[in-house]
DNA sequence: CATGAATGAGTTTTCATTCAT
DNA sequence: AATGAATGAAAACTCATTCAT
């Protein structure tokens, strides 16, 4: 359970956001399943709105550590690679719902506007890999922002579809796989 | 413009689905925009959820038809692949909102429960090529449904990428570079 | 009863509004009182203060144009003074709720700030009254504007107490001597 | 600087109920002006009305004190009268807050009814003046409690007006000015 | 005495939907 | 078909008050 009743509101409302989106939830039910009353909610949040892009940043915070993670982790840039692809399909798998938040935040804009960058994103780990993977000669020219997107958008495909059972192999061959295709994309 | 009412509050709530979200949109918004008075949605559609439903069910029909078509006109599985991602960087540009509204609802259900198929969706095209080339020996052996989540995935994510300014190369470069990568993964 | 909805809105506002006060009247009452939904307030007004602001500037106008009109129809100053504070003892009267809002309003801010005047004020009707008075030689020399302070300061004090039946002599007695009252602050 | 925190917390809500009125004044804006918790507010008083009616109670005591000396320092009636009118002005100048939430609670009652006189009001103070006035054969007679409303009003508001600035006279001139202007009122 | 998180009943406001015209 | 005022249920948000620490 969550420590304090701050972390069950987070927890809470990032579940209800990925279940029916953030302006469908509402305050209402964050607040029960929170078990605390509706009102608590903006004492330690300013609005619906302010707790979803605050919930957005801690996501893409433990995201992003993890993939960060990852990439130290392994020496050659294709490693890294490799690393980073498994700390995708890991985190998607360890923390359902802050990774689906994450993608679902991609698509649906917050009241206030669209979310300014305040910290690094999870996806410019990839494009660092990238980057010196072509400056040492082991990946093909791309564009490292393309090459990104391929292997992002590829991953978390695969990922949705895994989950929605519409993939037949054993999860652990759907990794394995798309490790060495996002491989394959980058290599001369 | 749009021929009938019927019409313009359909586009006027593509735009604004696409822009805050089914949920966030609300019906005065859309009678507005469409020019006409709010009751007379009802008219039309039942509710507005059936609205969104229906547009899904429209947008999804065309980008599906740009895709049969385009496999259609080429012969081999990987000139077919070629021209399905083409096709879907085309109908990105062509029908720019249309295209979000349909990544948009794979994230957000509507109000009335998650989508049921109700006709064969874009991505099946996919799986079919897929599944011929690799029944001819002309592509390697891959779940064909993991296949259809690597290149919508990696094409998706490359046409949004390419929309936020995010990819320097020109556009014309970004398509082929991708048709050529998504050729890739599944060469044997 | 009012005519439209829109009026029934207004005028039970001006009596909540005054009973309670703008803050602690509730938009739940306001609507009951006026015979409509909550809701339709809004259709109407964009919020509780801007329906306080509107009703302040119509209540205002009204008693602006009482004023304007008492003094049109006298010839001499000293006249004029004396139609004047008969017309607040009679707008007071007519129009009591009116009245009292106007009182109020000046001295509970509404929540957006000070009221901006958007039109002529009451008060300015006096001051154009002593001055030319002033400029004729039949009042003594003072500030018009302390001038009217004086005046409308004791007559409103004068309709309050009347009011709340702390003065004894009859009403008709009690403007009377005001109006003398008003007339002897100015005499040279 | 306040000398307790109970005394903090007075002069906080004091501010704030003049700058907003009693009802849109918060607790928590009054606790954090205060510079203390908002549960404390509880320990000095039963409740945020109970708060409100005991600041009336003191600001109105200390008003009337002030009233009740300075007309037993002048012997006449009419240097009576003077004196009461000057003490007004001193009082709004010295303690303006004070002032204006007496003026105040005049037109805004209290969430548990009107206030009930629990000890003389200032008011009082002047129609004793005029009573023995009139009785002494120095002022004409009139009704006391119209001259008191005649001479409260009028210097309140010529207060509110040199407050605003729309006085253009010297302070000092129109404190003796008005004092005149009120004595003028009960001369024979 | 002091704190401030927690409460819950209340408030203002929104909005899909209906309906008289 | 078209309109837009009206509805009412539910939403977001507020705030006086309580209470464990």
């Amino acid at each position: 359970m969550a420590a304090t009743k701050r972390e069950a509101i987070l927890e809470a409302a990032l579940d209800l956001f990925v279940e029916k989106g953030v302006s469908a939830a509402t305050t209402r039910e964050i607040a029960e399943k929170a078990g605390t009353a509706e009102g608590n909610l903006y004492r330690h949040f300013e609005s619906k709105d302010s707790l979803a892009r605050h919930l957005f940043g801690e996501c893409a915070g433990r995201f992003r550590k993890r993939l960060v993670d990852a990439a130290a982790g392994a020496s050659s840039p294709a490693e890294k690679i490799g690393a980073l692809v498994r700390a995708m399909f890991a985190f998607a798998s360890d923390e359902e719902a802050a990774f689906s938040f994450i993608i679902l935040s991609h698509h649906t804009e917050f009241a206030s506007g669209p979310i300014r960058n305040p910290q690094p994103l999870p996806r410019d780990v990839f494009g660092e890999v990238i980057r010196s993977g072509i400056d040492r000669g082991v990946f093909r020219p791309v564009d490292p922002n393309l090459g990104t997107a391929w292997i992002v958008g590829m991953t978390q495909r695969a990922i949705t579809f895994a989950r929605s059972g519409r993939i037949e192999c054993p999860k652990e061959e759907t990794v394995e796989r798309t490790v060495e295709a996002a491989i394959r994309l980058l290599e001369p």
